[in-house]
RNA sequence: GUCCCCUUCGUCUAGCGGCCCAGGACAUCGGCCUCUCACGCCGAAAACAGGGGUUCGAGUCCCCUAGGGGACGCCA
């Protein structure tokens, strides 16, 4: 469920700025919500609660044929799964495909836009021969100035933006500062399609206008198509947003992330086991920084965050650094959580859902439990042992350890259990201690193969708190099923 | 090819002209703790891409080179 972050302190009245911000999310649902995404949502999200404006969510779905229910689905469970919610309805940009239409027509009254005849075979034909001549691919603007009688004769035409040829298009860019180019550098973009749909660079620019975005936050790929739409937004007499492109995330080899460098969708993250919180506070140190804070939790970076502190350089994806810093959200996560987290997936490894009682262990034991885990698979396969009933299956090490002599032991060591009172680490260890120095051997020759023979691992939790989660009757059943 | 952007330890980064023979975090390697594994704690190794300027002084400003990335669609 979602709900708006209350953040007390993040507002300052006296700032006249501060309600107006607004920012938006546009992604094109043609496939899942990537981890590069997810941080260009995150910002915006974030950026919006510092300044106690408002976040919107536009689903850029103009290219009907390639947008999809599923991936629809897949980027809005993606940004709840992650707490980032946005303010208001879902927009979806293909229903303002008639006011798209309407500025391009307005746009070509004013003669700052023409109809443009040419076939995509001839399109391609151009790129192709400027490529091969080693110019520069644009297009021509071959109908830039022809009369459009002279059209080819069933050709549906694409109107395409009259773009100046002189001077420079600058962006004030909050995290690129002022960047600029040549206008001779830019080509006439088509505006609408020649079925009457808009293209993306005339929707973008009209439902940011009409949405009142006042900062657009998106990944940097996007830069130079912000020098088009700085010309549109000119040409329209339109105030531009303040544009802050943030760097992409690069895979572990440097080059725009893909599928084959773990783009995963976030819900494989999610997969994987890793908290909504760890996974923010990763993609958010990506690209961000506030001194030497590593560990910052959402109140916090809804406090500090600021476009500022954007840096301009491409930053990898690690995922040693994920797990660390999962490993330490997990630590801190409230108990009940953890259980029913990884209840699902104990349900699978185990064959059946944990019950009362083997929840009431999984909550008893997870203090311990959650020291030792980087992920929620690992909480749940270390937590396994606790949700199982009946016969304990071993791994090989644990077959091992638990040799005739060990196993021997564990015999001697029964009864001596049995007759312990309180059922509790301290007792335990006392008496599994005096039980070592009878038999003159090391704590651990007992420990290793008790563990072993009580969880099936050579690698758990303190064995004298094992023992007090699996309560008497359990411990010695457990054993039973060892030294017989 | 053209244009735009980027370049501090392996990785994420601090640094906004002197506080830096460059700090933190992850990873790595030692050690302590110890019933195993973790956690925790202590310690080590590890970087300003190269070259020119500007300046009393440059990781910090400017230029060039190299390397990397991005954009060049009737995709978004």
């Amino acid at each position: 469920m979602l709900h708006t972050q209350s953040a007390p302190n993040q507002r300052r009245s006296s700032d006249p700025e501060a309600m107006a911000v607004v920012t938006r999310f546009a992604p094109s649902p043609t496939g899942f919500l990537h981890i590069g995404g997810a941080r260009t949502a995150l910002f915006n999200w974030l950026f919006a609660r510092h300044h106690g404006g408002r976040f919107l969510l536009r689903l850029e779905d103009t290219d009907r044929r390639r947008s999809t229910p599923e991936a629809i689905a897949a980027i809005i469970d993606g940004l709840e799964w992650l707490g980032l919610d946005w303010d208001g309805d879902v927009i979806h940009q293909s229903r303002h495909a008639e006011r798209h239409a309407e500025v391009a027509r307005r746009l070509l009254a004013e003669g700052k836009t023409y109809h443009c005849f040419c076939t995509p075979e001839e399109l391609a034909e151009m790129r192709q021969a400027a490529r091969a001549a080693g110019r520069p691919v644009r297009y021509d603007g071959r109908w830039r100035d022809r009369d459009p009688s002279q059209a080819p004769p069933g050709v549906p035409p694409v109107i395409r933006f009259k773009a100046p040829h002189e001077g420079e298009t600058v962006i004030p860019d909050k995290v690129q500062g002022e960047v600029r180019v040549a206008n001779e550098q830019l080509d006439d973009m088509v505006l609408l399609r020649a079925d009457g749909t808009p293209t993306y660079m005339l929707a973008v620019v009209v439902d940011d206008h009409d949405m009142e975005i006042t900062h657009v936050i998106r990944g940097d790929d996007h830069l130079t198509n912000a020098f088009r739409q700085a010309q549109l937004y000119r040409a329209l007499g339109w105030p531009m947003p303040t544009f802050a492109h943030i760097p992409l995330i690069h895979g572990p080899d440097g080059a725009k992330l893909s599928k084959r460098h773990g783009a995963l969708g976030v819900d494989a993250y999610r997969e994987r086991g890793y908290l909504p919180e760890a996974l923010r506070n990763h993609l958010l140190r990506l690209g961000w920084a506030h001194g030497d804070d590593e560990i910052i939790g959402t109140e916090q970076a809804i406090q500090w965050f600021d476009i500022d502190g954007v840096g301009r350089s491409p930053a990898r994806f690690d995922f040693a650094k994920l797990d660390s810093l999962n490993g330490r959200y997990l630590r801190q996560a409230d108990d009940n959580r953890l259980v029913e987290l990884i209840t699902p997936r104990l349900a699978e490894m185990v064959g059946q859902a944990p019950g009362e009682r083997e929840k009431e262990r999984l909550l008893r034991g997870m203090t311990e439990l959650k020291q030792r885990a980087k992920t929620l698979v690992e909480l749940a396969e270390n937590a396994a042992f606790y949700a199982r009933s009946g016969l304990l299956p071993l791994s090989e090490k644990a077959k091992e350890t638990l040799t005739a002599e060990a196993r021997g032991r564990l015999a001697r060591l029964k009864p001596r259990l049995e007759a312990v009172e309180a059922w509790a680490p301290e007792p335990l260890e006392r008496a599994v201690r005096a039980f070592a120095e009878a038999e003159k051997v090391k704590l651990g020759q007992v420990a290793q193969p008790l563990r072993a023979a009580l969880t099936g691992a050579t690698v758990s939790p303190g064995i004298f708190g094992v023992m007090a989660v699996l309560g008497r009757e359990e411990t010695l059943a457990r054993l039973s099923g060892i030294v017989i």
